[in-house]
DNA sequence: GCCTCCGCTGTAAGCGCTTTCAGCGCGGCA
DNA sequence: TGCCGCGCTGAAAGCGCTTACAGCGGAGGC
């Protein structure tokens, strides 16, 4: 409430109405007469009147606010998503709320507050305990799951994720990579451990033998390069190399990349490397980064949609959206690369 | 407002005693008998109370939050600022609104809107008039710019960026590179028109002609691609190549190299180029980029510091902070490349 | 034993809005 | 001429909290 800005008392005094009559021309609901409607919007004009937001929410219990709770923001995948969040949220008119959790104690009690200070919430992969969820759904808070698979009446939205590892396996498969290795953490992220039972999956359809365990990494760069290279550089020693990464995320991917490089591991003709998101890069590193692309804006947007059906049309019933990704074959998965994509 | 949550009312009925009291308990400020504080702090723990954040800002005339306005959400550079702005401002126990303006008419009217939910305003870049940047100061709105030149008594953090677009300059100059040509749009942003004016400044102290006028582009990896194609397409035919590129920033760079590769011009032999920002991939493509650091969360963990200085200690005088850029030398510029980096 | 002071607690007046409900004046009808 | 009804407007009751201020009881000083 900036210090500057009008009260409705003073535009009912400048108009010589009540404060009711104002609200109602603000508000453009209520019978109000032609002329009187004029009137106080000239008044509202000349003071430059600013009906205070929190005033507003604390007399009609409600907000015109949305927050999005996020586990961090580093990389591109957060903030394409938190991206469409914003885009689609502002262009109903309502506020937006961040909070990233950064594994902190103490998100829990951050997300309720978060939750007090709006009209609905998406909250993002692992970030807060079922637990929470479910209350948050006991306390008639509209929530949407994002990249997180459902819990209570909360809807979701999910890309699609074991199917499309299962045919990135394959694929791999098809260029006789047989000795494949899952890096990342399916522990970590529902994602990931969707794209970890993809790959088991698709050893077990084509009657390979079980793969060994995931190469456990966090999802970014820099965890990826030094998992990868110190898996690699034992291999180099004794272990033996596997024929191919199949990488959790685009980031670990271009980590495993710059290890190869640095271990002078040929890639992919020495060893094959997938990544996951197809982030913007990922086209652009050499060789070019086999991925899955996954609509990053579209789950923000899509979510905003969800959300906006519950608070606005006062939608009851969980819905599910799961939205499709598609296989981007590239160079590094063994593909011949014509202009950097393969068709 | 959950509904399900508790109000002081009725916690102040559970544990007998007058709504006062429980908040002062609740605050942990005034006066309260110790046997007094712990029977209210059981029922507060017992009903699960939190105070609805609308009505303490109402009585309060506060809200314990922040906002931030921003151009866009994609690409790292704005995303890393809002990490470093949302961490801190969240450490301070503030909420967080975020607002993109997406070069959408309308975004004035969005600004006010957030101005009046907010304690303060963190203002990137060329988001908004400095009419409006004036007017907020008028209603007495902390507002801190962010990479934008000072207005009023707002506070500022920038990033250096003329000296260092010399340094960057005079060290191509070095490499015997001669014929630069800047791409990006100084018109776009305050900190491009800076670079651009460091870039012209190179010229000058070192005797040199007037170069030629910016190559235009939008701050992208395609748009960078584009201008930077049709250029060279044209300087092999014709027109001749520059010896090297100075980019406004890294994607701009990175879409100078795809083109570069694509028309199978080397770099740097026979084209150098630059970037500015060091974003995380600028070392991992081939060549790898030299540009210039600019540490990105800490311009937004400093306007987030900045801005709870003026909202909680009540500073009124400006503050203008300058944070430090350092010249990353890695290939493109025609450094030889020692493991990626050049010390 | 009485008065004073002090520490604690409650009462109540807002904060700036929304919204219900009552009321006013006027035209139309009998 | 008397009534009813309708369209418009205002009074007032909250929404859930903070905080100034009043008030109460007990301890200490005389």
């Amino acid at each position: 409430m900036p210090k500057g800005s009008a009260t409705i008392y003073q535009v009912a005094r400048h108009a010589g109405v009540s404060i009711a009559t104002v609200s109602r021309v603000q508000r453009g609901n209520g019978p109000v007469a032609d002329n009187t409607r004029a009137k106080v919007a000239r008044s509202i004009k000349a003071l430059d009147y600013r009906p205070s937001p929190n005033a507003r929410s604390l007399a009609a219990s409600r907000h015109e606010a949305s927050g999005i709770v996020f586990p961090n923001l580093s990389g591109p995948y957060y903030s394409e998503v938190i991206y469409g969040f914003e885009r689609e949220t502002v262009e109903a008119r309502q506020s937006v709320l961040i909070l990233g959790t950064h594994g902190r104690d103490g998100a829990e009690d951050l997300v309720h507050d978060l939750a007090a200070s709006v009209d609905g919430l998406v909250i993002m992969g692992r970030t807060v305990p079922d637990r929470l969820v479910a209350e948050l759904g006991r306390m008639k808070v509209p929530v949407v799951l994002l990249a997180r698979p459902a819990v209570g009446e909360a809807d979701t939205v999910l890309a699609e994720n074991r199917s499309s590892a299962v045919e990135l396996v394959r694929h791999m498969f098809g260029h006789g990579l047989d000795d494949l290795l899952f890096v990342g953490d399916p522990d970590a992220s529902p994602d990931a451990a969707e794209r970890w039972a993809g790959f088991l999956d698709a050893h077990r359809l084509t009657g390979r033998p079980q793969p060994a365990p995931p190469l456990v990494s966090d999802f970014t760069e820099g965890g990826g390069h030094d998992a990868v290279r110190t898996r690699l550089s034992a291999g180099l020693d004794d272990q033996g190399l596997p024929d191919g990464l199949v990488c959790a995320n685009d980031e670990i991917a271009l980590g495993a990349l710059r290890a190869a490089r640095e271990l002078e591991i040929e890639v992919p003709r020495e060893l094959a490397i997938t990544g996951w998101d197809d982030i913007p890069v990922a086209a652009l590193v050499s060789p070019a980064l086999t991925t899955v692309r996954q609509p990053m804006r579209e789950l923000g947007s899509t979510a905003a949609v969800l959300l906006a059906e519950r608070i606005s049309a006062g939608r009851r019933e969980p819905r599910h959206v799961l939205l499709p990704t598609s296989l981007v074959l590239r160079a590094s998965c063994g593909c011949q690369a014509i202009g950097g994509e393969i068709s």
